[in-house]
RNA sequence: GGGCGGUUAGCUCAGCUGGUUAGAGCGUCUGGUUUACACCCAGUAGGUCGGGAGUUCGAAUCUCUCACCGCCCACCA
């Protein structure tokens, strides 16, 4: 029945199969009807993903929340789900098909390439439950949730159109973060700046109204630019109005080199003097600041790249505009198709042939990167939707200034204000598959009709045109356009699909049933508790913050969480590419899921990071063979629950010892799980179980068990069976498998059966304080303790048990003695315990409390080495008292620290020197060296 | 450039609102056939709390400053 050894392979399984039969995980399992509600929504991993120690740390930390709120009797819900996760998932499904050798995404086509991605989904999609379910995640899966399911997708239908109605979604050309191989937009938050050792080339544009001549600075501007292939497209040079250098030629012109267009010399303050000559080239197209110099100064765009980035002249009516098509032919035809890099390369070489390359820099600059594709974004005028995050964001802001949702630690609020009131507009369109096609259909005459579905804007578009409308495919929406059929009307959907983050923002009300009003949305909306990684608070948690508040008037969660990275041991940042990823199912392999989780608990400090090392969990798993061993010892020794036990009413001081640390630490635990201080929790489970209830309750209490029957041995079997019922139930958040299996062993042991399953019991009520055992055990302990340390340094060996004698005892203690005596003679390896009024001669002496304890052991104990201690130890003591006094006999000291604290002083003095003073005996009685 | 965090024992880290002999785990060293556990027990060594200044009767803890490390944001033609 109680297996000899811990096995975490052979428990967890079994034990996760107990809690799917018994439906443990579902919303309000265990729960009374009118308990209050806790939610949780799982930060929705991606659905083709697989479990890494992000989502170990964190998934653990949501479930010692989930569990023990549980324990609480609360309402408890943990929804979990996943993402679909856009570009992340689109691109592996095109690595494998490439890998394959199969027809790529366009030449399959679209539904063709979709089928795919579904299967693969359907294929890999149940990888991460299985791996939370092996971490012991206690999630609602009855109620798992996919972004691209059915009610999730109308969740995102219902917000685009109402959002558009209300004209905070809107349809925009600009520039935006174009991805020139994943051939979409992106959003601010997905480019990644890097740092690049490139050129900074100076170019001289020659002056309209003067001869160019190379040799004559006159004769030219110079400008400084790291893109040189751009300059294709440039459309003014910008200087700044007070630059004296330039003021003269404010409104003059320049002959654009290699393409011979005139563009204006304006005056910008954008343009800083310090920097490179002082005059700038203006490349709207091509760069954001340009861009709005353009808009400043009227000028024209000229975009010369294709999607790809490569260079696209030749049917470009922008870039032949004001220009001979003839005279630059060759430059068209060179350049036409070059990618931008070789372009550039291009550009310099045609440049300095013409005399217009004045100098090249050697530059560190910092260049935008595509965070997923790791290309270089290029800036591109495109129509894009966006979401004007501003007005949405307001009340955002003003829920975590008012407190209504509290960041922890706080100071990732600052972080979150800082992001939120500079707050860009978002672009959510993405030139993607694989998402939330964008509910919009265009047209004749710039029409779009925002829609929950076709019919409804077809309908809406016969409303507008006043003819029959259908809808088609775009290229023949298009040609009917061309057509301009008389009659009819033919509108397009558009491609693009939505920003993943978009459904996400919706994560806590979609999942719960919005936009339909149902009973879970009443119940756990606001959720609790959000836990996350502060990465992704502007990805994700800001963006929730400001859909909640705006579809639903109130905030999404009341607290978010903000855990730390983890890294590996040695502190650097997991990477595939540099190998050190440590992989939590081989810790779990190895060790098992609870003692993973506990090293997770235990690691998680607020505001540092969590370093995992392989030591770490292998101790923690030390830490459940403990438990393990312990509760099989308690079960050797017949330790029963008892029912009518009532442990208020405890009699022996061993037992309301304990009954008291146990309750004071099942407070500490449940107030560090509160607060989010998880380390603190799982370092006061570890203390209590191991240092106080193994180390020394269960030893003081061997002699009582393995004594008389009787009835301190009968109340002392109770306590103890109770007291691992509580640890048992305290450490179940932090370790639910081996505490669930124990929680049902014990009952079997002790043939109570249990009215629920570990996960649904309450958490440990105080049994008892009582304050006045401290002083009791304490001495015991202290005595033990030190009996034993005297032992070791004055080479005591281990198999004598030597006598002690007391000297100067007072009556309390000697009565702990006497009621502890076996436990100490057993634990100190003591044979007779005798009182006298003076120490024997060559004893080893050590003072415990106002009690000298000599071990007068002639010829075993080492002198010199007592000698050499007790020298040390008064040494220690004398220090000790000099710094004290040093405080008492500081008049400055008396007068103003607090009475309270003067007086702890003046004890310790008493103490100390009362220790001192025996010391001193004590070396003063042995025999001096001879 | 703006912001946040870190620097405590050989290693990894606790130490909250100032008063402890500055702690834990791992590792080291010593001892252990104590009938729960060697994934164990007992004991031991090891730190001028990054440097400097200040506030205070009193600073690892508060303030300033310097140094180094890490991260985030924004930009340098």
């Amino acid at each position: 029945m109680f297996d000899k050894t811990y096995d975490a392979r052979e428990i967890e399984p079994r034990i996760r199969n107990v809690w799917e039969d018994a439906g443990a995980f579902a919303a309000g399992a265990g729960a009374s009807r009118d308990a209050d509600a806790f939610c949780i929504v799982i930060p929705p991993p991606n659905v083709t993903g697989s479990l890494h120690m992000g989502h170990a740390l964190n998934n653990t930390l949501q479930d010692v929340l989930v569990r023990y709120q549980r324990m609480r009797g609360k309402d408890v819900l943990w929804q979990p789900g996943t993402d679909h996760a856009g570009i992340a998932t689109q691109m592996v499904v095109e690595r494998q098909l490439a890998e394959a050798g199969e027809p790529s995404r366009r030449e399959m086509g679209r539904e063709a390439f979709l089928n795919r991605v579904w299967d693969w989904k359907a294929q890999s999609g149940g990888t991460i439950k299985a791996q939370l379910d092996r971490l012991g995640a206690s999630c609602d899966w009855s109620r798992e949730r996919f972004t691209m399911d059915d009610g999730l997708s109308d969740a995102v239908l219902t917000v685009f159109v109402r959002l558009h109605k209300q004209g905070l979604v809107y349809r925009d050309k600009r520039l935006v973060n174009w991805d020139p191989k994943l051939l979409t937009a992106i959003s601010d938050l997905e480019v990644e700046s890097k740092e690049v050792k490139g050129e900074l080339v100076h170019f001289r544009y020659p002056l309209a109204d003067a001869t160019f001549d190379p040799a004559d600075p006159s004769t030219f501007i110079v400008v400084a630019t790291t893109r040189p292939e751009t300059m294709l497209g440039d459309t003014a040079v910008a200087v700044h109005p007070e630059d004296p250098r330039y003021t003269d030629l404010i409104g003059k012109e320049v002959v654009l080199p290699l393409v011979g267009r005139r563009i204006p010399i304006v005056a910008d303050a954008y343009s800083d003097p310090e920097k490179g000559s002082g005059a700038v080239k203006i490349t709207p197209a091509h760069d954001f600041n340009d861009f709005e110099v353009g808009k400043r100064h009227k000028l024209p765009v000229i975009n010369i790249f294709d999607e790809e980035a490569a260079v696209r002249l030749s049917s470009n009516d922008a870039f032949f505009d004001g220009i001979e098509r003839e005279a630059v032919s060759n430059l068209v035809e060179t350049l036409e198709g070059a990618d931008r890099y070789a372009a550039r390369k291009v550009v310099n070489a045609l440049m300095d042939e013409g005399g217009f390359l004045e100098k090249v820099e050697a530059n560190v600059h910092q260049v935008p990167y595509g965070d997923r594709s790791g290309v270089a974004i290029e800036p591109f005028l495109t129509d894009q939707w966006y979401v004007n995050a501003k007005r949405l964001s307001e009340p955002a802001i003003d829920a975590v200034r008012e407190g209504r949702t509290r960041f922890v630690p706080d100071n990732w609020s600052k972080t979150y204000f800082d992001w939120m009131d500079n707050i860009q507009p978002w672009c959510v369109s993405r030139q993607l598959w694989w998402g939330h096609q964008i509910p919009a259909w265009y047209g004749p005459g710039d029409r779009i009709f925002v829609e929950r579905n076709e019919e409804d804007a077809r309908r809406a578009a016969e409303v507008h045109y006043g003819v029959t409308v259908t809808v088609a495919e775009r290229a023949e929406a298009l040609a009917a356009w061309e057509r301009a059929d008389d009659g009819s009307i033919v509108l397009y959907r558009d491609e693009d699909v939505l920003d993943t983050w978009f459904s996400s923002a919706l994560w806590p009300f979609s999942t719960l049933g919005w936009p339909d009003r149902t009973p879970e949305l009443r119940k756990y909306y606001p959720t609790s508790v959000l836990s996350t990684g502060f990465d992704i608070i502007f990805f994700w948690v800001a963006r929730m913050m400001m859909m909640g508040l705006h579809f639903l008037n109130r905030e999404p969660f009341e607290t978010v969480y903000i855990h730390a990275l983890v890294r590996d041991e040695k502190g650097a940042k997991m990477s595939k590419s540099k190998g050190n990823v440590v992989d939590p199912l081989d810790l779990m392999d190895a060790y098992g899921a609870d003692a993973l989780r506990f090293t997770l608990a235990a690691l998680a400090v607020q505001g540092r990071d969590v370093k995992i090392a392989k030591a770490r969990v292998q101790g923690y798993r030390n830490f459940a063979t403990k438990l393990w061993n312990a509760t099989r010892f308690a079960d050797m020794n017949a330790c029963r629950i008892d029912p009518r036990f009532a442990p208020s009413e405890a009699k022996t001081t061993l037992g309301r010892w304990i009954l008291t640390e146990a309750s004071q630490t099942a407070e500490k635990v449940a107030d560090g799980i509160e607060t989010y201080r998880f380390n603190d929790a799982a370092a006061a489970l570890y203390r209590f179980t191991w240092n106080t209830f193994c180390d020394w309750y269960l030893e003081l209490v061997k002699p009582i068990l393995m004594g008389p029957d009787g009835d301190e041995k009968d109340e002392i079997r109770a306590v103890t069976a109770l007291v691992i019922d509580d640890i048992v139930a305290m450490l179940h958040p932090f370790m639910p498998f081996i505490t669930e299996e124990l929680w049902a062993i014990t009952a079997a042991q002790s043939n109570v059966p249990r009215e629920t399953l570990l996960i649904h019991a309450a958490w440990p009520q105080e049994r008892l304080i009582d304050e006045g055992t401290a002083a009791e055990i304490n001495f015991v302990v202290d005595l033990i303790a030190t009996v034993r340390s005297v032992r070791a340094e004055t080479n005591v060996p281990a198999s004598v048990e030597a006598p002690i004698v007391l000297i100067g005892s007072s009556a309390t203690h000697e009565a702990f003695v006497v009621r502890h005596e076996a436990a100490i003679k057993r634990l100190a390896r003591i044979g007779e315990i005798t009182v006298d009024a003076v120490a024997p001669p060559n004893a080893a002496q050590a003072v415990v409390g106002e009690v000298v304890v000599c071990l007068p052991l002639a010829g075993i104990v080492d002198l010199d080495a007592e000698r050499a201690r007790l020298s040390k130890e008064v040494n220690r003591l004398e220090k000790e008292l000099g710094k004290i006094d040093g405080r008492l006999s500081n008049p400055k000291f008396l007068d103003k620290a607090d009475a309270a604290t003067v007086d702890e002083q003046r004890q310790k003095r008493e103490d100390v020197s009362g220790r001192l003073t025996k010391m001193r005996a004590a070396l003063d009685r042995l025999e001096p060296i001879s």
